[in-house]
DNA sequence: GTGTACCTGTGACAATCATCACAAACTAAA
DNA sequence: TTTAGTTTGTGATGATTGTCACAGGTACAC
């Protein structure tokens, strides 16, 4: 990858670590690079996920699949990583798909080449570490939405915490991803 | 620590990683060992959490308090790692508290003098990350019992996949663990 | 054993939310 | 602009769950 430098990714690195430019070249020599359209999926349910994801630009919609119906479980904005960690590392396959929710840029890690490099250089593993803890800290949060709030507090959090969200994602969307019925969501935004 | 070798962490710690004796030496010389009785805390809300906990007997219930009442968020068993990551790393007040749920044996990190040892022992530092994946693969698991899963659905979750938990803690704790009402979940266990 | 404190079961009722049906509003392409 | 497709708003109704009240059970200390 030629002039990463300007990416998102790599500020989010120099954020993140003190990596050495060696490390870095490193890293960003075994990246690929995914322009997916909206509603194409970077992942599906059903296979082994070997990637981790970063999003360049764009959004993924990361939802699972129950009894015919969509449920979104998260959704991923710029300069943020993810991945579904379980299937990854237990190499199961995946309950979850992740789908651009419009045209996206996404930079992919493998996880074996990455595994790899841990062992060639602590640095890089140092940011693999760093980088779950980041994946664990978003989780927790979003874990509380649900288990801490009612479905209108539910609402209340986004407002003031992820406004974004509330601004790109469609109503019936955020509905499944808030765990009420389209139809809720709609008369509690009335208010 | 002496003796660490009959301890459960010792186990999970080699079935985690393949460390040299010197580094195990090294991560074991820096734990503290603490019992707790039934009902002592060992991280308070409010409070900024210092370290990863290690259970090694008896089990951890971690709630919030929300206008009074007590939510439980998670248990945590023997041979479980666990720690508010959010407070820990962004040294922000805990918004849960670690209590005993029996008389427990816990074994504490602490995070400054881990992240010393991160620097010296990239093998330590590779437990760090792994222990993360295992937090984190807990984790999402549990987030989807709320976002996929109806009350019944989770009780039955539950049985099938956590069947300890059913067993040693009370119906009214797991209660506010599922987000239902006492009353509602003894009219579940009926059927 | 006896009492006290805590936990659980159960009925009645209220509140919340899901579902269904359909209308209105919006969007994007011809 | 027109039109088809998608998204959102809204009313009616039923199902689920929460809340309150109280009875019965269980466990532990004295």
């Amino acid at each position: 990858m030629k002039d990463y430098k300007k990416t998102l990714l790599y500020k989010k690195i120099i954020d993140l670590t003190d990596m050495t430019e060696l490390s870095l070249d490193k890293l960003f020599n075994v990246i690929t690079i995914k322009q997916i359209k909206k509603h194409e999926n970077i992942l599906n349910q059903g296979i082994i996920c070997r990637n981790i994801f970063f999003v360049e630009n764009g959004y993924l919609r990361i939802y699972t699949d129950k009894d015919g119906k969509e449920i979104n479980t998260d959704f991923i904005f710029e300069n943020s990583f993810t991945t579904n960690l379980k299937s990854l590392r237990l190499a199961i396959p995946s309950d979850t798909t992740f789908q651009a929710g419009e045209l996206s840029t996404i930079y992919e890690f493998d996880k074996d080449i990455l595994l790899a490099l841990y062992k060639e250089s602590p640095e890089i593993e140092s940011f693999g570490r760093k980088l779950l803890e980041q994946l664990l800290i978003a989780q927790e949060e979003h874990a509380n939405l649900f288990k801490i709030f009612k479905p209108e507090e539910r609402y209340k959090y986004l407002q003031t915490n992820k406004p974004e969200l509330l601004q790109r994602v469609s109503l019936s969307q955020i509905s499944s991803y808030l765990g009420v019925a389209r139809e809720t969501l709609s008369r509690i935004r009335k208010k």
